[in-house]
DNA sequence: CGCAAACTTGATGTTGCTCAAGCTAGGTGG
DNA sequence: CCACCTAGCTTGAGCAACATCAAGTTTGCG
């Protein structure tokens, strides 16, 4: 019954599209569950396609998707990652505008969207609630446009891993933990995987962090890694 | 007392960002005028700047605006141009994100943050409607984050063009105003104005628009304008 | 008319892309 | 259990797109 709100006491919504953290009521979430049903897809299954029918809305319950845009010659660009908590699929036209495709395996709690819409009418606040997260989307939406357009590539990968390092909840240990392949992040980054990589060598060569393997990273002078990801790195790095 | 709701029967409206269009009732912008003042800007004022408390929401009655974001060593990026009916400063943590400054001369219909937070806990379905204007948004701000990632300098000038030239209302002729310099399209597209300019003389050069003047430019071949944009060109242009 | 800001154009430079091997790790079958 | 196989990753060499630097030119305004 109350499956989504057991694994997120403060849940995290994403709104068709950027992650950002809310906190949703027990109550809230309760409706939510009354109209959905949780579903599992293998790594590299497809949620919903650019193009379809939004007829559902999904909240992500584990595991990790990608979001992403194509153009007609096949160049991909990742708009998000999504993890435990986000909502996806709210469409302003009843149209998909990106393909939403599992990284991981991933459960996720799907809703009928006309249920979605009843519940946005008929709960009190919820529509606000949704507009907060909404807000907080179109923020990050904004900041990934800055990095898009005006960060180097050592800039963006640096950005890169404080993004993943701050949204596995803050463990102390500076472990980042990357699902996603190279290639996933070079399209997330605008980059290709060959820059992906060496900018990944170069910062372990100066010591910023540790690649024990290609998917999990130590983060060793945050400092210094934040310096880089807000445009202040000294130009020596 | 109407003054928003004169100047545009279907406003236009845009929240915390970029623009998108919506249609307002009559009664709703009565209820925005109610609790709001208008106000001048010349052109380079700044209305609010990145950091600073978002106190107030605007409307765009008249004039352009740019929004933009700065990297600490002065590198800047224009997240979107907003015009006449959109909103702005519907901030998520009553910080401003983005600094918002008059390319033209500006005419803005301020409201108090919390005079409009009202009207959206009274004015029923008020929210929602904010809700699917902000989810346009982030739409908007996907196809942006695509431009800036994957698309190369001929395609992003080619996409700007045709923004531009469906946003002055489909007036049969192809004629775009640009009332932005190149500095500031250059900041929008992620270039900088060299490339801006050496584009547009490419683009004149191969027939597809002409340059009255810097700011008056004409769409001759929008046919073949819109497949550069979609990223479909020949590799010959 | 003269000045300053904005724009265009050219020559050169650099970042990140492309193309091309190797390398590594995880999964499968012998 | 190991050898192979493949997908993903790393590394290198050369290249191209766009940036940078540097003049000129145009435009609009006082």
């Amino acid at each position: 019954m109350y499956a989504a709100a057991a694994s997120n006491t403060a849940a995290k919504i994403d709104l068709a599209g950027l992650s950002v953290s809310h906190g949703l009521s027990r109550q809230t979430t309760g409706h939510l569950t009354a109209i959905s049903s949780l579903q599992k897809k293998a790594p590299g299954e497809t949620l919903f396609a650019e193009g379809d029918d939004a007829d559902s809305v999904y909240e992500v319950v584990r595991g990790m998707l990608r979001l992403y845009k194509l153009l007609p010659d096949g160049r991909r660009l990742i708009t998000g990652f999504l993890s435990a908590g986000h909502l996806i699929g709210l469409a302003p036209e009843g149209i998909c505008v990106y393909t939403a495709e599992a990284i991981t395996e991933v459960t996720v709690c799907r809703h009928t969207r006309t249920g979605f819409e009843r519940l946005i009418d008929e709960v009190p606040g919820m529509a606000k609630r949704l507009l907060t997260v909404a807000s907080q989307e179109l923020c990050a939406a904004q900041n990934q446009m800055l990095l898009l357009g005006r960060k180097s590539a050592t800039e963006k990968v640096a950005s890169f891993l404080l993004l993943m390092a701050d949204r596995r909840g803050s463990e102390g240990a500076e472990a980042v933990d990357v699902p996603m392949t190279r290639s996933d992040i070079a399209d997330y980054l605008g980059l290709t995987i060959e820059t992906v990589s060496r900018t990944l060598t170069k910062l372990k060569q100066d010591g910023l962090i540790v690649l024990w393997t290609s998917a999990h990273i130590e983060i060793r002078d945050r400092e210094q890694l934040e310096e880089l990801a807000a445009g202040e790195g000294d130009p020596d790095f």
